[in-house]
DNA sequence: CGTCGATTTGAAATCTATCAACGATGGTGG
DNA sequence: CCACCATCGTTGATAGATTTCAAATCGACG
């Protein structure tokens, strides 16, 4: 029921076997949901806490006035709807984009779980925080990037996200998004993500067969997009403090010419 | 010291007297900062909390080639980094825009000040849950609305919580940003963030004099950016307007325009 | 077969970036 | 006091990116 949610911490933080079984016997409760349909309409200070078990929702914000609104964020399996800390704006809400399946957990029992599993509220906090870290590169990718790129970089982080949670074929995966919907995501109007789509296709970077989406070369278009799968990764000890013994640091960092543009004044005590 | 924060965690979260007062006695490390210079340079997994006590900061983000960084926020007085939760990209990191000057808490007694009260606990995480909602308003501001209103929509935040740690006038503010700045922050060339202004000036929304922005109608600017100020809010309290009376600091603004944000306001304690 | 949603296409109107200047201002050092 | 420099704000011209509107195509499905 929750696996993907447990899959999804034990890698954020790794997780007692006690903790888990204790995890994967909450109760909850199911609810289904179809596209379109509001999962969460509007701050609950009490509420119980959601988490997908199936089936992509996302974020949105309504935007002034007709129908459209943007995304501002996806929720896969194994997300949760940020836990204790939903205090969206009024007009911050999360819908359904496929068919989902959400189980609600009674913020009691969850808050007993924290309080007898340290590790897991540790996981929860990392959960949220690369909820953040998400929301931010985002930020960064939509205003400075062209819109093929952001759109690459799009769909590099779904491939991610989705094969993280068993939904990725070896060399692609089966796209639950409409070109609407990720012209809504990136910001840009649906014809033009249509024209980014086939600009991508032109590039043999990515192919495309009904849903389903493959990546020929997962590199190239890593590389096109910019993306560094580093803030999706589950990295709660990654950047150790300082590497003293850190043997074979697999980090692969590429910032070769950090060195110009605005000179800074260094040295702080 | 660390007036600012204490006032704003207790707008969040009202926080018992003693509370307060052992938050002022926090043993704290001053640094100062001037322009350009970088705070946090990486993810420092066991690092100090930071919280700026006067001056503004912007989380950024190198972007591929040259000079040019994105800014993804804004830390003004009384704005912590973020402290364990930050587990940034490579590149991204926390600069000072103008002098800053910056208080660095022990983390044990940061963390066994948490445990002995738990309503700072509580006022920590809603600023955190307030910073992460401030990142998904920028994000739907970015890609969907006109740049004129964007702009206008930054302006009205960076007001609004400018007067929220007492650096506001009664109808405009000094803004410390460039206009290469905002227009870092909306992902827009410096060029064209100078002819948003200009627009904005015409429609009389601003009217701008050295440093100094005025809004002659606080309304109409905000009705054209689409701006409610319910997600800067402090929305642990219901509804609570925003009490003023600040018996403390008289404010009395010198320097007419001479502020370059260059140079620090210094004492005053 | 007809419908509906999703994708695709074309053309014109807008918006935005880029390049290359110029002007204003304040600070610095002679 | 003045020449000089650096930063910031401003302007014009042009190329490029993106939106909008309107319509055609395609596929799934009752």
């Amino acid at each position: 029921m929750l696996s993907a949610l447990v899959q999804k911490l034990d890698s954020l933080e790794p997780l007692s076997d006690e903790a888990m079984s204790r995890l994967a016997r909450l109760p909850v409760r199911l609810a289904n949901f179809v596209p379109h349909e509001e999962l969460v309409v509007e701050a609950r200070p009490r509420g119980d806490v959601r988490v997908v078990v199936e089936g992509v929702a996302a974020r949105v914000k309504l935007l002034d006035a007709g129908g459209r609104q943007a995304i501002l964020g996806l929720l896969l399996p194994g997300d949760v709807d940020d836990s204790d800390a939903f205090v969206e704006t009024l007009d911050h809400g999360i819908v359904a984009i496929t068919a989902c399946r959400i189980a609600q957990l009674p913020r009691l029992a969850f808050e007993q779980l924290l309080l007898d599993f340290p590790d897991v509220g540790r996981a929860f906090r990392r959960m949220a925080r690369q909820s953040e870290a998400i929301a931010r590169v985002w930020l960064a990718n939509m205003g400075q990037r062209s819109a093929d790129r952001q759109g690459a970089h799009l769909l590099c982080e779904l491939r991610t996200r989705l094969s993280a949670v068993g939904m990725g074929e070896s060399d692609g995966f089966t796209n639950p998004l409409t070109q609407e919907h990720l012209a809504n995501a990136l910001g840009i109007s649906a014809v033009h993500m249509n024209r980014v789509m086939q600009h991508l296709r032109e590039l043999g970077l990515i192919r495309v067969n009904g849903r389903l989406l493959r990546f020929p070369s997962a590199r190239k278009i890593e590389e096109y997009a910019g993306f560094d799968p580093a803030y999706l990764a589950a990295e709660g000890r990654a950047a150790a403090p300082n590497e003293e013994g850190n043997a074979g640091a697999p980090r692969r960092e590429r910032r070769a010419a950090a060195g110009d543009g605005h000179s800074i004044a260094v040295e702080r005590e």
